[in-house]
RNA sequence: GGGCGAUUAGUUCAGAGGUAGAACGCUUCCUUGACACGGAAGAGGUCAGAAGUUCAAUUCUUCUAUCGCCCA
């Protein structure tokens, strides 16, 4: 590859270098997973993102995460696979092409379903891609060229083909139960589609007389219109108070039909009269009485939410119509005794929020059990990890509870259920192939089910079915199952535990992925889920337009803390754009400097300064240690330490150490080592920081003489030394507590930064200390802008002074001296002094803590001591001298 | 009602059994040759409250309070 030779402007533009970029990584095939190869497999499925979507902040984060996973084990050796694909969506494409049509004055039933779907498909091709797109903006290294949709023909034969084995291993059945019915989008939801949330609403208190006597029982109930289809009065069985009334008639108020009173384990006695209405086709609850005690369905309300037409005066009203008319009526007739306010949970359709009907129907239902157990079962030993590991309970929580699933959904946009009956005998023929016939009784008038699939019976197959299952694929037998699954914890019920239980069943037991990576929701500054209706959505996109792909990234990753949500604001994103500015503009000092440098020439380990080493020895921890935060997902803190190190500690201290070395000050040979260390330690950040930040490190990578290939097709870094050297680090830190104590007596002694000092004055009384200083002299001087460090253990006159370990340090500042400022100064450090050498003293000669502490403890608080001591009788002396 | 999480600087948040950190904001100073999208030095915290474990708790345990989420 050839590409220009680039010069660096002098801030960060990311907006020219973003779309280069990655046009060439597709030009190059980088993103291309090859099934063939002999590397060994790394694999991520998308979580699919709803086709009618655009991309918000979510999808930002979640695919960001994979994408610094992908990268990263690109680069680690690894044949990685990024499947991306969108989801149908069933309700929600439905609704937009709905909606759509009805702006046009058409509804679906004017076209019919053919035509319809077939509106839904042209839908689907013009705007079907634009979350795709907006992936790629974001720099997502996905195979492209495997894109897939859960509406694919592929998907499709997956999708039937699993019902079908599941029907006749006996996992799904069809019966009339009890649903969710959103009257609105008119169908059947599964318990996960039900919202709950707060509302308000009133507790009525109704009478029921008895039949044969006089007298009443009174009965409490949010839903007084559903007394219309009462088929009976329940209590507990040992509820004492109640007891006399089983076995009672008592009269429906309204409707004037007779119902016994029952005794059921339901009911809990303490709550209002201890008598409940039984409306077994209207109430989940009360459904499960009516199946025990063998009581009458009565439906008192239709698919649209209305009176059902045998209702007289009630017929065909609205359900909350219908409420307080009945509410009035019972007033009317003396039997509502009394009306409390309060406030309760309602289920709404999680897409219209519409409140949900309990509704009793004919479904389609996954017995979900068994594969619950099996689900459970493959988390406990270990075949799937959840990270954090906090979900796992959670996810037990549920599976162990699960009921079974509401499959069918009364939609035309999805998969048809793959089952038909003849008009002729009502046989049910469930097959794979389209049946011509009836198996029993021979006839062709055959019917398919109208209804679709929920669509996430779909999506719970699509790590295999993506990669071509049902057919033993090739990408099937490298890449599957997955390495890890990145997703936000809303849709763990929803997908990652039905991909579970429907992968389990499908491949024989294998898992679907190895490990689960729960992140956090990100939320606006309110702490509010973002969705459009809420208004609060922050678009990515302008996000990147404003400040580039890998600032949006970078923060992405440096917020990501396990177990705790994401409050995003654009300072946040502000914040680290100003890190790729620094990275930038570090990557120019270097390359100013470098112009003459050869690649793969090793420093001269004879000419390395403490800096030099500690650079070396720091690079090599942190290459370590970003390894082992990317291996256990620590994405905040990975992203943290190589800002803190490149800014905190390359740019702050090695860059302003290494300029005297680069400028030929200390000769050639230091100019040339100085250099090579340069190159290795900018060569490592680079592509550590790849993963997180992959364009703007990309470009820099270019502009070091590392060669023309990218920088992904380079291999992670190894630690520069193989061994670290603890005495480097230390006396390192000792040299920049030097300085920065240095610096502090010049800003006490209100000296301006650029101005030069002709001289301090270290007086060290530990000689490992002064051959330290002496060794660093240059650097400090350099770092402290002081012209000459004199060292002697007489302290100059009129001067500032500071204890720092066993080095008295002395700023001569002559008339600038203002005696009772430093004398109040030092009386605050010495007081903070004292404190601390109390506190030791007395740990010290507390015995517990001589016998029971770790030796390294005693010996480092006995250190402490013994440095306070020296600073606080130091302090003394200079205070003495100051006030002679 | 059951479960989970949170409570740390003015704000948003990291963190770890052994003297509390960052970013933004604030104060003072500085346009020096990578960067003012920058540099240097500061101020600012009883780590929600109580009890327990421990030589040592802000960190572990329990309880309480407040807030948030999930499930019923």
């Amino acid at each position: 590859m050839d590409y220009e030779n680039i010069t660096l402007s002098k801030s960060y533009d990311p907006a020219p270098i973003e779309d280069k970029w990655y046009q060439k990584w597709l030009d190059i095939g980088l993103f291309k997973a090859n099934p063939e190869s002999s590397k060994p497999a790394y694999s991520i499925v998308i979580p699919p993102p709803n086709v009618t979507g655009s991309l918000h902040v979510g999808h930002a984060l979640d695919n960001t995460l994979q994408d610094i996973l992908c990268r990263s084990k690109r680069m680690q050796g690894y044949e990685v696979l990024w499947l991306p694909g969108t989801d149908h969506a069933g309700i929600a494409t439905q609704n937009v092409v709905e909606k759509k049509l009805s702006d046009e004055g058409i509804s679906r039933h004017d076209l019919g379903r053919e035509e319809f779907v077939k509106k839904v498909w042209e839908w689907k091709e013009q705007y079907g891609s634009t979350i795709i797109n907006q992936l790629k903006k974001l720099g997502a290294s996905c195979d492209w060229d495997k894109e897939r949709f859960t509406m694919d023909e592929g998907l499709s034969i997956a999708v039937r083909k699993n019902f079908v084995d599941l029907y006749k291993k006996g996992f799904i059945y069809r019966g009339k139960y009890l649903i969710n019915w959103c009257p609105r989008c008119q169908t059947a939801l599964s318990d996960l589609e039900v919202e709950h949330n707060e509302h308000d609403g009133n507790f009525y208190e109704v009478a029921y007389k008895f039949e044969d006597e006089d007298g009443q029982l009174v009965v409490m109930t949010t839903r007084p219109e559903t007394i219309l289809g009462d088929t009976a009065i329940a209590i507990h069985p040992r509820d004492e108070k109640n007891h006399h009334l089983i076995g009672k008639k008592v009269i429906v108020p309204i409707v004037n039909r007779v119902i016994p009173v029952i005794e059921d384990n339901m009911v809990d006695p303490e709550f209002g009269s201890g008598c409940v209405k039984i409306t077994p086709a209207h109430d989940p609850n009360d459904f499960l009485v009516g199946l025990r005690h063998n009581l009458e369905q009565i439906q008192v309300i239709d698919g649209l939410g209305k009176m059902t037409s045998d209702l007289g005066k009630y017929a065909g009203m609205d359900r909350f119509e219908a409420r307080s008319v009945i509410v009035e009526d019972l007033k009317k007739a003396g039997l509502l005794l009394n009306k409390q306010e309060i406030k309760h949970s309602v289920g709404e359709c999680y897409r219209c929020h519409t409140i949900i009907e309990p509704y009793l129907s004919e479904q389609w239902f996954v017995r979900t059990r068994k594969l619950a157990d099996e689900g459970v079962a493959a988390v406990k030993a270990g075949k799937i990890n959840f990270i954090p590991d906090q979900w796992t309970n959670v996810y037990y929580q549920w599976m162990e509870n699960i009921r079974d699933w509401c499959i069918s959904r009364q939609l035309w946009w999805g998969h048809r259920v793959p089952a038909w009956y003849c008009e002729n005998c009502n046989e049910v023929i469930v097959e794979f192939e389209t049946p011509t016939k009836c198996p029993k009784c021979g006839s062709t008038k055959l019917r398919q089910d109208e209804d679709v699939l929920d669509t996430w019976f779909s999506s719970g197959l699509w790590p295999f079915s993506t990669m071509g299952w049902p057919e033993n694929t090739i990408l099937l037998n490298k890449f599957y199952p997955t390495s890890v699954l990145v997703t936000g914890f809303d849709i763990i019920f929803f997908w990652v535990a039905r991909m579970i239980m429907l992968g389990l069943n499908a491949m024989n037991g294998e898992v679907p992925f190895h490990d689960v990576y729960i992140h956090a929701l990100v939320r606006d500054e309110k702490g509010q889920k973002m969705s459009k209706s809420k208004g609060n959505v922050i678009d990515p996109l302008t996000i990147v337009q404003e400040y580039g792909a890998d600032a949006l990234r970078f923060t992405m990753a440096a917020l990501t803390v396990q177990g705790r949500d994401i409050f995003l604001s654009t300072e946040r994103i502000a914040t680290y754009r100003l890190f790729m500015n620094k990275l930038w503009n570090a990557s120019r000092f270097a390359l100013m400097n470098l112009e003459d440098a050869e690649i793969g020439i090793k420093w001269d380990d004879n000419e390395l300064e403490l800096h030099d080493k500690w650079i070396l020895n720091r690079i090599s921890q942190v290459s370590v240690e970003m390894t082992r935060l990317l291996d256990g997902y620590f994405f905040g803190e990975s992203a943290r330490l190589m800002y803190d190190f490149v800014w905190g500690e390359l740019c702050d201290w090695y860059l302003e150490l290494s300029k005297p070395a680069l400028r030929g000050d200390e000769g050639e040979a230091r100019r040339k080592t100085t250099q090579s260390v340069l190159l290795a330690v900018f060569e490592d950040i680079l592509k550590l920081l790849h993963p997180i930040i992959p364009f703007v490190t990309d470009e820099l990578w270019q502009a070091f003489p590392f060669g023309t290939d990218i920088i992904e097709h380079s291999s992670w870094p190894e630690p520069r030394l193989s061994q670290i050297d603890e005495k480097i680090l230390s006396d390192m830190d000792f040299v920049q507590d030097i300085i920065r104590t240095v610096r502090n007596l010049r800003a006490e002694a209100r000296i301006s930064p650029q101005q030069t000092i002709p001289s301090v004055v270290f007086a060290a009384h530990n000689s490992d200390m002064l051959t330290l200083l002496k060794k660093a002299n240059t650097q400090i001087s350099l770092l402290t802008k002081v012209e000459k460090i004199e060292y002697s253990s007489d302290k100059p006159n009129r001067s500032l002074a500071t204890v720092l370990y066993e080095v008295q340090v002395y700023l001569p500042v002559g008339e600038l001296l203002d005696i009772e400022k430093e004398v109040l100064r030092l009386k605050n450090d010495l007081e903070k002094l004292d404190k601390d050498i109390a506190k030791s003293t007395a740990k010290l000669a507390n015995t517990n803590f001589i016998d029971r502490a770790p030796v390294e403890v005693i010996e480092k608080e006995k250190e402490t001591l013994a440095e306070n001591n020296i600073k606080s009788s130091r302090i003394k002396e200079n205070l003495a001298s100051l006030t002679e």
